[in-house]
DNA sequence: GAGTTTGAAACT
DNA sequence: CAGTTTCAAACTC
């Protein structure tokens, strides 16, 4: 099926095949790219894409501001004939750079305070511009205006760049595929607003750095922006979530006060949960250690301290659990339709789940991201004036809360804790409209319903683990204590493991009342783990539409 | 701008 | 599949 993302102004769509298909529109700024793509009409691609319905809105720039209207088709049915490939239905066709956007992790365009620009042509000198060295032969797109030697990848050498594809396409058939994993925000990098628009995709290969720590454009992800995942193998990573020196790259950058807030909220976050939640750079570098109980770290998905929230929490006793604790999300709105997080690739349903409950905040998120000429988020205006100190007395009037009250007078307080008071506030906003005070500003509503959203999920999962312990350790000390219980041949009716069963089953009762009131729309995507008592009185934890998870 | 470093791609 | 070489971009001076 042929997919469509809008990239800022521009709308790619991928077609599954393993050639590169790249069309002009529009000009420069306005550019529908199709990658992929062999023997389909424009009528196809027309009513696959969907442009009489609603697939683009679907995915498209929010705000109902969605740059490709219905008749804008037409120029691209007239470019797509008019393009300079020699048959009408090219096996491998090509475009010429100019107006064509790249699929692939390395940006043609460049996009600089949301238009994008061209990026500089390539200087091969030794590979004829028909290997993937070359940027351009990579990109599936004709060089031109590049400072190349010897160039074939150009019309005039259509044959010989047609052999060079199939070579090429023999030794990879994915050669020309994008190597990172589709997101529609990835691109977006302007110096304004980098705010974690990194975490999306992951390189579908992997990066191999050895010597740039993943901190420079040698990496394939960090060109791309994105955080290193599972499938890289690099050495000394410090491109992940978290990453101290990633996050001083970004501050330094930027200077973004909010990044650093936001990231900083992240890691609070992460260590508010649970120990092993948040992964400094030491534990990072564990992936090439056997530091999780003896157990290869290569299985598990530690690569990236990002989990997704309801992603293998259980399904690794050890490691996997460990690291498995919901992060950034809740406390990081732009990484939220987007959070860039090693899933423990380990079911398929899991991954749906994951996509779905992705998919729905990237929804609800895509017009913060993806709308370049929008105001200053009033989120981002609260988390400025928090930092400032300003916002307390605010929230205190809107929310009521003894929250902030209390925290009057204290000392001052981290960046992160700010950060992550930041998001009980939101939470704060939510439980304010639902007490029908009045309304906020629309997107302001969104995005604490989002927060929300996340933290309902962290909350889920933090509760799930602590229900997986309790259960876990209540069973064992059961067991135990029958067993001795055996041993001594004494038959108690009432056994000690009883007694300490009855504490956290009421305790569970109590937590899955509570999970109960959840809407079901909020925990629809994510196992809810429940208790199971047993012939022998033993707890037994279960985990409803996860059954796949081990026990 | 020249030289060096780096890591992906290509090759063995 | 692992090791080596080639290549061009990124980086440094």
């Amino acid at each position: 099926m042929l997919t469509a993302e809008v990239t800022g102004s521009c709308v790619k769509y991928t077609w599954p095949s393993r050639y590169p298909f790249v069309l002009p529109f529009n000009g420069a700024r306005n550019s529908i790219g199709f990658t992929g793509g062999v023997g389909f009409t424009s009528e196809e691609a027309r009513s696959a894409v969907g442009f009489h319905d609603s697939v683009l809105r679907g995915s498209g720039g929010g705000a109902g501001t969605l740059p490709y209207e219905h008749q804008q088709l037409q120029p691209l049915q007239k470019q797509m004939h008019a393009s300079p490939l020699p048959t009408p239905r090219p096996s491998i066709p090509m475009s010429i750079k100019p107006e064509s956007p790249k699929g692939r992790s390395r940006p043609l365009f460049e996009m600089k305070e949301g238009t994008p620009t061209r990026k500089k042509n390539c200087n091969c000198k030794h590979s004829r511009c028909l290997k993937l060295y070359c940027e351009c032969f990579a990109s599936g797109v004709f060089c031109d205006g590049c400072n190349c030697a010897n160039c074939c990848n150009n019309v005039e050498n259509e044959a010989t760049r047609h052999e060079a594809v199939e070579a090429t396409l023999e030794r990879n058939p994915n050669a020309f595929r994008p190597k990172i994993g589709n997101s529609p925000h990835s691109i977006r990098d302007s110096k304004e607003d980098v705010v974690e628009t990194t975490l999306v995709g992951k390189h579908n290969k992997g990066c191999h750095c050895k010597k740039s720590g993943c901190l420079k454009k040698y990496c394939e992800c960090f060109q791309a922006n994105i955080l290193c995942s599972e499938n890289c193998k690099c050495i000394d990573c410090k491109n992940f979530e978290g990453s101290e020196e990633r996050k001083a790259l970004h501050h330094g950058d930027h200077g973004n006060a909010l990044t650093y807030m936001q990231q900083a909220a992240n890691a609070a976050l992460n260590g508010a949960i649970g120990p092993s939640g948040y992964f400094s750079p030491a534990s990072k570098k564990r992936k090439n250690q056997d530091l999780f109980f003896g157990t290869s770290v290569k299985d598990q998905s530690i690569h990236s301290p990002v989990q997704y929230p309801n992603a293998g929490h259980v399904k690794n006793s050890g490691p996997s659990s460990l690291t498995s604790v919901p992060t950034g999300r809740a406390a990081n709105p732009a990484s939220l339709g987007s959070a860039k997080a090693t899933y423990s690739v380990q079911d398929e349903k899991h991954l749906e789940m994951e996509e779905q409950a992705e998919s729905s905040l990237a929804l609800s998120s895509n017009d913060k991201i993806e709308t370049p000429a929008r105001p200053p988020d009033p989120q981002k205006i609260s988390v400025d004036d928090q930092s400032n100190g300003t916002h307390s007395d605010k929230m205190t009037e809107e929310s009521g809360s003894d929250f902030v009250e209390g925290q009057r007078g204290r000392r001052p307080m981290s960046p992160g804790t700010l950060a992550l008071m930041c998001d009980e506030q939101d939470m704060m906003c939510v439980s304010s409209q639902n007490n029908n005070l009045p309304p906020i500003l629309p997107n302001n509503q969104r995005m604490t319903e989002m927060y929300a959203e996340q933290e309902k999920c962290v909350l889920m999962a933090f509760r799930e683990s602590l229900l997986k312990l309790i259960n876990c350790g209540t069973a064992k000390e059961a067991k135990f204590s029958s067993m001795s219980s055996k041993a001594e041949a004494s038959s108690h009716e009432d056994p000690v493991c009883n007694s300490i069963s009855r504490i956290p089953a009421s305790a569970n009762a109590q937590v899955s009342q509570t999970v109960n009131t959840f809407p079901a729309s909020s925990n629809s995507h994510f196992p809810v783990a429940r208790t199971q008592t047993l012939e022998n009185g033993d707890l037994k934890p279960t985990v409803e539409s996860a059954d796949h998870v081990d026990k």
